[in-house]
DNA sequence: TATGGATAGTTGAAAATGTCAACGATTTAT
DNA sequence: ATAAATCGTTGACATTTTCAACTATCCATA
């Protein structure tokens, strides 16, 4: 990230606009490195025809957790409609299955096939490189700090490991 | 933020995905915080007939750097066309007023009116309030490094004060 | 144990957003 | 002077979001 990748300003400092109050704004930043990110992750993906909503469910499903799509839902900050037509299209392409809840019959979890395994492993690779560039400007360990820190924001302290 | 505000759990302990390796992922958790953020944000601000959007645009256009329709797009990384419909309503309002550029008159200048600058020392209140809440779980010292980041991340280094 | 109220997933419609190509007016380069 | 590029604007189209139903199932309790 930082400059060229981002549109708009090319002179090396920044865009004209960066004295403005809103780059103190919270919502603001997180939207435009969000924004930013967006482009570079799914252009990343893009070669696995996946995109980050579909790769971020394959993830879930992918992780042992054994999650119901309401869950998914709730995580994902997304209408659990979404996630129908997101499992829908990972099923159909053989990557993820659903399964009735365990003990409860109305949920269904989704879990991961070998074969969506193992897409993942490549699209992962990819979506760190796309993840790598996005943090281009801050040192490793900057970066590790901001997403601690965001990690803390949604969830508190958190797990201390 | 940190339970209650977000949806799905609230066991104090966080969701049970959280343990999910996408919660190492930047872009989901720029995302997700983005997400909770923005509900929070425009609950603040409908109270002033304004989105994050519209409210976005009025900080420019009162900045003082008379920014064009163009610029703002760019730094809000927004289609053009968006910025016609939203300093379109805020014109109508009469919050902003366009004035032609004065080296090139192909750009408009949006420049807040008293009006727009008066709603907008009322709505920034609210919107700090909103950030704040975000902002729960973060001493002090970890909000101003949280956002030193993303600015750092979005723009290098930046200026040094 | 049966009845009522809540919840999971699904469907489909409506509203809001995002994307993109065209156009006139103007600027810039040649 | 001409050609190419840029700014704002419009309108079409696609995608995403939001929401209200509906069925099946679960849970509480009378």
């Amino acid at each position: 990230m930082t400059i060229e990748t981002q549109g708009g300003q090319r002179t090396g400092q920044g865009h004209k606009l960066v004295a403005a109050s809103i780059s103190q704004d919270l919502g603001f930043l997180l939207a435009k490195l969000h924004a930013a990110g967006s482009v570079l992750n799914n252009r990343a993906l893009a070669e696995f025809d996946l995109k980050e909503r579909s790769y971020s469910v394959l993830i879930l499903a992918n992780s042992g957790l054994e999650p119901t799509q309401r869950e998914m839902a709730d995580f994902l900050s997304l209408d659990p409609s979404q996630i129908v037509a997101l499992v829908d299209e990972l099923e159909k392409r053989g990557l993820v299955v659903r399964a009735p809840g365990k003990q409860d019959r109305r949920a269904k979890t989704v879990t991961a096939t070998a074969k969506g395994g193992k897409l993942l492993d490549e699209a992962g690779e990819a979506a760190r490189r796309a993840e790598a560039e996005v943090l281009d400007g801050l040192a490793a360990e900057e970066s590790a700090q901001l997403k601690a820190l965001l990690r803390k924001a949604l969830w508190g302290a958190g797990p201390p490991e």
